[in-house]
DNA sequence: ATGGTAGCCTTGCTA
């Protein structure tokens, strides 16, 4: 069994106490992180070493910052995301561990709309979708692992209403999320639960932890030879609760040998 | 209620 696990951890410095009790209790082969907000050199790389895991990083100071981490040494490294070699944005990194073809995806917000920050989400999503392409046609399992940025339906969204016209909702950001879909990718999580109102990020602000009042924006996508080893999935809701916690909680699903 | 919180390392930006 292969245990693969995606979490944006708000900072890796200021969360580095939550992931290591997490990968002492969960117990991922692989763990995705997203918005380390570090370049790799300022990254724990030490402390993460000593709890039995190698880590690759796409480091960034400040914002943003990608990382890889597993009981296996990842190999074949790709750092950053094909197709546009001017950007400087840290987020995503793709590597090969046990077997899997795993990508860590820190996609971009993308507000406010109608701003060049929509446009390149867009256009990331764009050159994401030609990557995914490409990783399909290796008949080989792959995992895109990370924060999408993407609540896919309502039932994804506390308030639907009131989160239209957002970024994280809008009918082109979930077309272009559908085509990965449609090209033969599998939300993990929704292959086990249909129910709405699951999510994996509550807002800091207005206390909407305490409510109950999230989205579902972090995704497991597996391939069809993924997809056929999937034997369970789901949300692990516990993190978010603990003082200091990311904004973020992690997603996870384990595919048989 | 045009706010609210968190992390970065600015005196605002990003989320």
């Amino acid at each position: 069994m292969v245990k693969v696990a995606t979490w944006n951890v708000n900072s890796i410095k200021a969360r580095l106490g939550h992931v290591l009790a997490w990968l002492e209790t969960a117990k991922p082969d692989i763990l995705c992180l997203q918005e380390i907000k570090c370049q790799a050199a300022d990254f724990p790389t030490l402390e993460i070493t000593a709890a039995g895991y190698h880590v690759e990083i796409l480091g960034q100071r400040a914002y943003n910052g990608v990382a890889i981490v597993s009981r296996e040494k990842p190999r074949d490294v790709l750092c950053g995301l094909p197709g546009d070699g001017g950007d400087e944005q840290a987020r995503y990194l793709e590597a090969t561990v046990a077997g899997l073809r795993i990508a860590a995806i820190y996609l971009p917000n993308g507000n406010p709309v109608g701003t060049d920050k929509y446009e390149y989400k867009l256009a990331w999503m764009a050159r994401l979708e030609t990557q995914a392409r490409a990783l399909l046609e290796t008949e080989r399992p792959c995992v895109l692992a990370g924060d999408f940025n993407v609540a896919p339906t309502d039932d994804d969204v506390y308030d639907p209403v009131a989160w239209q016209g957002d970024a994280l909702c809008r009918p082109e950001t979930r077309a272009q999320f559908r085509r990965l879909l449609h090209m033969g990718y599998v939300d993990a999580f929704r292959i086990f639960h249909a129910e709405p109102h699951r999510y994996s990020f509550w807002d800091y602000q207005a206390g909407r932890w305490l409510r109950d009042e999230g989205l579902r924006i972090d995704h497991l996508l597996l391939s069809p030879q993924a997809a056929d080893r999937v034997v369970i999935a789901d949300i692990d809701r516990e993190p978010r609760g603990r003082d200091k916690a990311s904004d973020h909680t992690p997603v996870w699903c384990e595919l048989a040998a």
